[in-house]
RNA sequence: GGGCCGUUAGCUCAGUUGGCAGAGCAUCUGACUCUUAAUCAGGGGGUCGCAGGUUCGAGGCCUGCACGGCCCA
C-alpha cells in the first residue's frame, strides 16, 4: 500500500507538519511582518561588536531560512533576504520549551520573521540570538542543493524562481539590469527627453528589418502585428513636436532563438530634433559610458576573457574603410561587374538581391565584425541596407548611418533620420518589391506615415541601444537568456 | 536548418565489457545547548527524457522523437 514517490512522500509530510501547525495556533502562511532592518544593515551595524558581546536592541528582520544545524536543545540556522543572509541562533532556555518544540517543524526553505538580540558567537561570526520567531510560510517543496546549487540550466530558465532564491549571482544579473535602466531614464530625463508609450499592436509593422508575430482582435476583426520597432511611431512624434523623446521598447521578431537572439527583447530608442548621427555619437558615447560607471563602477569591463574599455572617445571607422583594411575589397569601385567575382572569392552567401550594399554587408560581416572588440563606431552604410536612413550629401549612395559595434555584438544603430515623404515612399516601395520577391523580412508600405512625413518632420538623429546585449556586457554573460528573467523556451510535452 | 554533447532519486552526480540501479545533499526516525557543507546511528525514496528495435538479459547497443547546451549556417 504504501508506494508513496519520493517527491509526493516529501509533500504530504509537509502537509501533515502544517497541519499539526494549525492545531498549535499557528498559521503556516501568515501575514504582513514588521522588519526594523535589512540583513545587509543589520551586520554593518554591528561588525564592530566583540566575540561574545551582545547588542541590547532588539531587531527584527525577515528571510527565507536556508540553512539548518540542530544540536539538540540549541539550533543554529541562516535565513536570507535580498539584501545578504545572517546566521540565527535559536536556544531553547531562550524562547522557551514550547515555541523551541514547535521550530522543530520549521525547516529549510520556510520564510521567517525573526526578532532577537545580536551577538558575536566565539567564532566572530554576527548572529541573531532568537527571542520570537514568527512563520510567515511554510515551503512544502524541498530546494536545490545547498552545496552545488541549482545548475541545470533548463530548470534554471523555466523555473527562474528557483534559481534567484539559490543562486545569488543570478539575482545580481537582475539587479544590474533594473540599476542599468534606472541610470538611462536619470540620464536621459535628466536631458530633458520625455519618456513616450507608443503602440505595441500595430496594424503595420515597421522600423526594421524583421518578421512580425500576428495577433487578432476580435472586436476590431482584424489582426495586428506585435511591435518590431516603436520607430514609425516615435518620429511621429517629432511631426508633433515632442522635440526629444525616447521609448524602453520590448520588441518582436518572429527569427530563430540563439544565445544573441530573443524573440522578445528589449531596446532603448530615442530620436532628437535639430540633430543627426554626429548628435546621436555624442550622446552614444556618454549615455553609454555614463550607466557603465554607475553599473559596474569602472569604465573597464571583463567580458568572457577580454577587457572591454569604455571610456570615450571610441574608435570610429567607415563602412568601406573597414571591409578595405579586413578583406582588401574596394567597396566604392565595384561594378555589378565584379560581383560574382567577389561572390566567389570570398565564398558569400547572399539571399535575395545581388547589389552592392549586400556584398559589403556580408564582406562586413565575414572579416569586421569579428575584429571589433573595443567600442567601435561603424559609420556610413550603403543605402540598400538602411531604408529610413537620410543619404550623405555628398555622397547619395551611401546614408548618414552607424552601428557600435562592442566585443563582436551589434550594441546600438542609429541614422540622421530621412525626412523626404518622396524619397521615404521610394524606399519603402523598393522594399515592397523585395517583399513580393519573397523577403519576409523586408519593410511594409506605411502610407500613413509618408503622410505624417508630409506634414513635415524636423530633421533629426535618431538611435536605437539594445538593452539585454548590454546588460550581457556588464554581467559577463555569454548568452542573452541569462539576462532575461523568464526567457522564451520550447513547451516540453 | 546542420554537426557534436547531454537528459539516471527533489538537487548535484557516479554507474566499468550488456548481467541485482548507486553516492552525497534534501527528506523521515533517534542522539546532541557556539554550529556553519555540523556530527553520529538507522530508514524510506527510481516511468534511468519518450517510443520502438536488437538480445536469454538494455541505464548502457541500434532507430526515431522531445527538450536543453555548445559550435556552424
Amino acid at each position: 500500500m504504501d508506494t508513496k514517490k519520493s517527491i509526493t512522500e516529501i509533500i504530504s509530510n509537509k502537509w501533515e507538519e502544517i497541519e499539526e501547525l494549525r492545531k498549535e495556533n499557528i498559521d503556516p502562511f501568515g501575514h504582513s511582518f514588521v522588519r526594523t532592518c535589512k540583513i545587509s544593515d543589520l551586520i554593518e551595524k554591528n561588525k564592530n561588536i566583540e566575540i561574545g558581546e551582545c547588542n541590547q536592541e532588539e531587531i527584527s528582520i525577515a528571510g527565507r531560512l536556508m540553512a539548518l544545524r540542530r544540536h539538540g536543545k540549541a539550533i543554529f540556522g541562516n535565513i536570507e533576504d535580498i539584501s545578504g543572509k545572517i546566521q540565527i541562533y535559536i536556544k531553547s532556555n531562550e524562547i522557551g520549551e514550547s515555541a523551541f518544540e514547535i521550530f522543530g517543524k520549521i525547516d529549510i526553505g520556510d520564510i521567517l520573521g525573526v526578532t532577537g538580540l545580536v551577538f558575536k558567537t566565539r567564532t566572530g561570526e554576527i548572529t541573531i540570538l532568537v527571542k520570537k520567531f514568527t512563520l510567515l510560510c511554510k515551503s512544502i517543496r524541498s530546494l536545490p542543493e545547498k552545496w552545488h546549487g541549482l545548475k541545470d540550466v533548463e530548470i534554471r530558465y523555466r523555473k527562474r524562481y528557483l534559481d534567484l532564491i539559490v543562486n545569488s549571482q543570478v539575482r545580481e544579473i537582475f539587479i544590474k539590469r533594473s540599476r542599468l535602466i534606472q541610470s538611462i531614464r536619470d540620464f536621459l530625463n535628466d536631458r530633458g527627453y520625455l519618456e513616450v508609450e507608443t503602440p505595441i499592436m500595430q496594424p503595420i509593422p515597421g522600423g526594421a528589418t524583421a518578421r512580425p508575430f500576428i495577433t487578432h482582435h476580435n472586436a476590431l476583426h482584424r489582426d495586428f502585428y506585435l511591435r518590431i520597432a516603436p520607430e514609425l511611431y516615435l518620429k511621429r512624434l517629432l511631426v508633433g513636436g515632442l522635440e526629444k523623446v525616447y521609448e524602453l521598447s520590448r520588441n518582436f521578431r518572429n527569427e530563430g532563438i540563439s544565445t544573441k537572439h530573443n524573440p522578445e527583447f528589449t531596446m532603448l530608442e530615442l530620436y532628437e530634433a535639430y540633430g543627426d548621427y554626429h548628435t546621436m555619437m555624442q550622446i552614444t558615447e556618454e549615455l553609454v559610458s555614463y550607466t557603465v560607471k554607475n553599473v559596474s563602477g569602472s569604465l573597464e569591463v571583463e567580458y568572457q576573457g577580454n577587457k572591454i574599455n569604455f571610456a570615450p572617445p571610441w574608435r570610429r571607422i567607415s563602412m568601406y574603410k573597414a571591409i578595405e583594411e579586413a578583406a582588401g575589397v574596394q567597396i566604392s569601385k565595384l561594378t555589378p561587374a565584379d560581383y560574382e567575382k567577389i561572390i566567389k572569392k570570398h565564398s558569400l552567401n547572399i539571399k535575395g538581391d545581388v547589389n552592392k550594399g549586400e556584398i559589403a554587408n556580408e564582406l562586413f560581416e565575414k572579416y569586421v565584425e569579428p575584429t571589433l572588440i573595443q567600442p567601435t563606431f561603424v559609420l556610413d552604410y550603403p543605402v540598400e541596407l538602411s531604408p529610413l536612413s537620410k543619404q550623405k550629401k555628398d555622397y547619395p549612395e551611401l546614408v548618414e548611418r552607424f552601428e557600435l559595434f562592442i566585443n563582436s555584438m551589434e550594441l546600438a544603430n542609429a541614422f540622421t533620420e530621412l525626412n523626404d515623404p518622396a524619397e521615404q515612399k521610394r524606399r519603402f516601395e523598393e522594399q515592397v518589391a523585395k517583399k513580393e520577391a519573397g523577403d519576409m523580412e523586408s519593410h511594409f508600405m506605411d502610407e500613413d506615415y509618408i503622410e505624417a512625413l508630409e506634414y513635415g518632420m524636423p530633421p533629426a538623429g535618431g538611435l536605437g541601444i539594445g538593452i539585454d546585449r548590454l546588460v550581457m556586457l556588464l554581467t559577463n554573460s555569454n548568452s542573452i537568456k541569462e539576462v532575461i528573467l523568464f526567457p522564451q523556451l520550447k513547451s516540453k510535452e
